[in-house]
DNA sequence: CGTGTTTGACCGGCGC
DNA sequence: GCGCCGGTCAAACACG
């Protein structure tokens, strides 16, 4: 762990500075300064508007599959890198065209070379063969043989290491950012770490097993280290279903101070990272139209670093496949707009 | 009443 | 095999 922090830092503070002068530091203040307002889902989707790009050509096949080489692999920092939502959207955690911001995204499969992409194809195929395997045998579902004590399901825990992951570091500001509707379903002290771990699950459909953990990172803690697992078994919430629960505004006296304080954001807005509180997932964040497209985004953006735990377990849903087709042009168009002009928070230079 | 949060207990993976 | 630790469950409670 601890050589995960110095790497997430480091990879923090150098697509920091690469990316933007301007993303000065979003996480020290809870203050957030003016560029990092600019930093909405909004402007964000804009430069990546998957639609207006998509045109997958060959040669930006190519560009995208040397581009995207570093992010596949292992370990991997990527340069200011900015990885489309589809992206995300693979692992289930967002179906979105929005783009976030990742510091560094990393997977953890067995990356060997080849392109970037032919090793995320055959991870696509195999995790679409795995899905569907899943769905054939559910292992969560044998109702025949429940167990007498939690509920229905043996818990399906796969290896804790062979869960793919997606982890997302974010501000406070953007814990609440995920339109994803999540119930908070457990807090956990973590070893080694001060702050405990929030788990949330989604909560707008009962069969969708897509979870977040978070946890506010050792190293910075106006950093938030939002974990995605599974995958939502449903399309993406037009609204948050406001629900009589969600709005606690009024922070739990004894918690916030404690352990929520330390583990998760928090009171203030940020306080749950997803639920209650101003912000909870239930809550619209803005205008529903405009969250609607970001509802997708676990995260929004700003500083936050991204990484990929990939493994056999996850599932991932058929867009997949589609949404690969999508990376590509949003990949595509990061990839000139990065480079070119338009710097990855380039706030109103969206378009 | 429906939904979300809190929290202790339980279960199981994983390391030794 | 044992113990630690992380992840999940579910009852109790809170809120609109």
């Amino acid at each position: 762990m601890a050589d995960h922090d110095w790497d997430l830092f480091a990879v923090v503070r150098s697509c920091k500075s690469s990316t933007t002068t301007a993303t000065t530091n979003p996480l020290t203040t809870t203050s957030t300064p003016p560029s990092d307002d600019s930093f909405t889902f909004k402007e964000l989707n804009d430069p990546f508007s998957f639609p207006k790009l998509a045109q997958p050509t060959t040669s930006g096949f190519q560009e995208l599959q040397q581009f995207c080489v570093p992010f596949i692999p292992t370990t991997t920092t990527c340069g200011g890198g900015i990885i489309p939502n589809s992206f995300i959207n693979d692992f289930g955690i967002s179906t979105a065209q929005h783009q976030l911001r990742p510091i560094s995204t990393s997977f953890s499969p067995s990356g060997s070379s080849t392109s970037g992409f032919d090793q995320f194809h055959d991870q696509q195929q195999v995790l679409q063969q795995n899905q569907q395997q899943e769905f054939q045998s559910p292992k969560r579902n044998s109702a025949t043989t429940l167990p007498n004590t939690q509920s229905q399901a043996p818990r399906s825990r796969k290896r804790k290491n062979q869960q793919k992951k997606m982890v997302c570091h974010v501000t406070a500001e953007n814990l609440s950012a995920d339109l994803w509707a999540w119930r908070k379903y457990g807090q956990k002290p973590i070893k080694g770490s001060p702050y405990p771990r929030n788990y949330y699950r989604c909560s707008s459909s009962k069969g969708c097993s897509a979870r977040k953990q978070v946890e506010r990172s050792t190293t910075d803690p106006d950093t938030f280290i939002i974990t995605y697992t599974g995958e939502h078994a449903h399309p993406r919430p037009t609204h948050r279903n406001s629900l009589a629960g969600s709005t606690r505004n009024k922070l739990p006296v004894t918690q916030n101070l404690e352990s929520r304080d330390s583990g998760s954001p928090s009171n203030t807005a940020a306080n749950n990272p997803s639920s209650s509180s101003p912000l909870s997932p239930t809550t619209p964040l803005t205008s529903s139209a405009e969250n609607e497209e970001a509802a997708d985004e676990p995260i929004s953006n700003k500083g936050l670093e991204m990484k990929i735990e990939d493994e056999d377990d996850i599932l991932i849903p058929n867009m997949a496949a589609s949404m690969v087709d999508d990376i590509f042009p949003g990949l595509h168009q990061f990839c000139r707009s990065s480079t070119s002009s338009s710097p990855p928070g380039g706030p109103s230079s969206s378009n």
